[in-house]
DNA sequence: ATGAAAGCGCTAACAA
DNA sequence: TTGTTAGCGCTTTCAT
């Protein structure tokens, strides 16, 4: 059995409510008892039931990490980051994700309604009504990371998307590219919408005509890169290079090269957006828009902490800013 | 404010026992009676407090999930597979990393201690002695996710390193090879240490004399794994393949080859462990190890909600089987 | 089959 | 500066 704050009382010859206070570190207890209490409880190895003080305090310490999916390096840099900051803090990191028979939306409300978690951070890649409305009825900290800065409502941080694109794509053009394809990601993605956008914008700006057959609709997985990839470069009006919307379908192009027997970047390049970890491994290396995926979640977290410590609560909306990383892949 | 008990034992005109006892499906509660309640919670959309109901029973559906560092596809992976599990009987699924700043037992004694998860997955590539100790002193459910099949105290699940390691080597030396070089893991790391038992015991089996100067310590990392393999291939007693211990320091290899101008597998060839999802875009493909690491994921919440339920008390001890994959890479 | 009441460990008024 | 006490929402005897 742990020790519990009533026994420390009894050690203490005090009261439960002083060690209760001395313990919170109240600035009204006499300093000597403070220092008694806090080396009993040292002796003692005490550990103040968590539980116990959530119950009555109704603040849990416990932050929510709700995301879309739980698979692949992104998800994976975000929860570190997360974790680091909450470690650093004495917070404690739960995650969850939309499972296959449920929405994401249920596993908000999960964490929310049983009064488990004081703080959420979600991951959407785009805030639908039903989201909002949840989110809405809540009133527990909530920190958004998002694919669009757009989220007035809530505190929120995403990616640079449209800039990240902008660059790979201007990059391009700069290279002397004018054939200049896109794959995207999914329809409703905002980090996709944001991305292609960007890429748009480029095109217009240095005053190249946007090829529609040239844009093709991926999902951000491998498998949608490489017949993307295999749809441009099997046509007859063969684009010079590829920027797909992420990484994994930027994979999916070396795969089809490989399969249609053609060379990277000789016989077409491909840039991507993520810059994950891998990417500097493929050959050639992938040129790429890094994206600090951790300090996304350092970000995110340390938000809500400030938040939940009542350290601030003006709404703030972050945007990360993200980085070329030129390879040899165009 | 949530509904609370109390509340909705006003609206059905009973006890805030029965409500309790009809939500708990208790057999002694007339049938009419807990329907009322159960709509009634259903209508108020009624969400018992976890925290309270926690901490009365001293019991939490909390898992927590202890692993020495938050990072790459192999972690993302069990906690994909735990967040699977928990979710689908109910837990809920709490991570936590050793920090640069706090060692395992640490993390252990803080999730213990503080009363917060009623379960523990450890995962740890050695049980060293405080390790030990502190989880002897707890009586949480725990399984530990460990790279040898040893701690008969504790329900383990591991993953068979020898057998994999074994088989991968043997299918070197049945394809002719009998220069096999090896690139270790980290000393005391157990997964290291079961692979490279299995890489001697291969080449004894067949009759090969160990070559001492062709095993070179590495730590799983892509650095460590290039470095090595450079020592290898500009010795004069050049390996025609290597092992290494996992698919990491194999990508070291590739980095290494593009460096020395060397091709693989033509120059030498390289086969890895764990084969990881990037693996398969290496370019040749890596002749891995097959890992089911979801499914260690899932087996060890698996067995620790049998625990926590009381489903069973016998100690397991799950090795989970791998499985060779061919690539192009020897 | 149901109710009354105690109590889990802790915090937070309110008193002293 | 410290003690007393109520109470958080829930489960669980013990009555009835």
């Amino acid at each position: 059995m742990a020790t519990t704050i009533k026994e420390l009382a009894k050690l203490a010859n005090v009261s439960i409510a002083t060690v209760s206070r001395a313990l919170n570190d109240d600035k009204k207890v006499k300093a000597s008892t403070k220092m008694l209490i806090q080396k009993l409880a040292t002796e003692t190895n005490y550990n103040p039931n968590l539980l116990a003080r959530s119950f009555v305090t109704k603040k849990s310490n416990i932050i929510g990490l709700v995301m879309p999916d739980i698979f692949g390096e992104f998800f994976m840099e975000i929860i570190r980051g997360v974790d680091e900051v909450c470690y650093n803090n004495g917070y404690y990191t739960m995650v969850t994700s939309s499972h296959s028979n449920r929405s994401i939306v249920e596993a908000i409300v999960d964490y929310l309604g049983k009064g488990i978690v004081g703080g959420l951070i979600l991951m959407t890649p785009l805030l639908e009504d039903d989201v909002r409305e949840t989110l809405e009825k809540s009133k527990i900290p909530l920190v958004v990371i998002s694919g669009k800065t757009s989220a007035k409502k809530w505190d929120s941080i995403s990616i640079d998307n449209f800039g990240g694109a902008y660059s790979v794509v201007e990059y391009l053009i700069k290279k002397g590219h004018k054939k200049i394809a896109h794959i995207t990601g999914p329809l409703k993605n905002n980090d996709s919408i944001q991305r292609e956008a960007g890429y748009k914008q480029a095109l217009k700006d240095y005053g190249i005509p946007l090829e529609k057959s040239w844009i093709i609709g991926g999902d951000f997985s491998i498998n949608s890169g490489q017949s993307a990839c295999e749809k441009l470069m099997t046509s007859n009006n063969r684009p010079e290079v590829i920027f797909a919307s992420n990484d994994m379908m930027a994979i999916g192009c070396y795969v089809a090269a490989r399969n249609l027997k053609l060379k990277i970047p000789v016989d077409f390049g491909v840039a991507g957006f993520d810059d994950i970890f891998v990417s500097q491994f493929l050959n050639p290396r992938l040129t790429s828009v890094h994206v600090p995926i951790f300090e996304l979640g350092t970000n995110a977290a340390q938000i809500l902490i400030n938040k939940m410590n009542k350290k601030s609560d003006k709404v703030q909306t972050i945007k990360i800013s993200t980085e070329l990383v030129i390879g040899s892949s165009c």
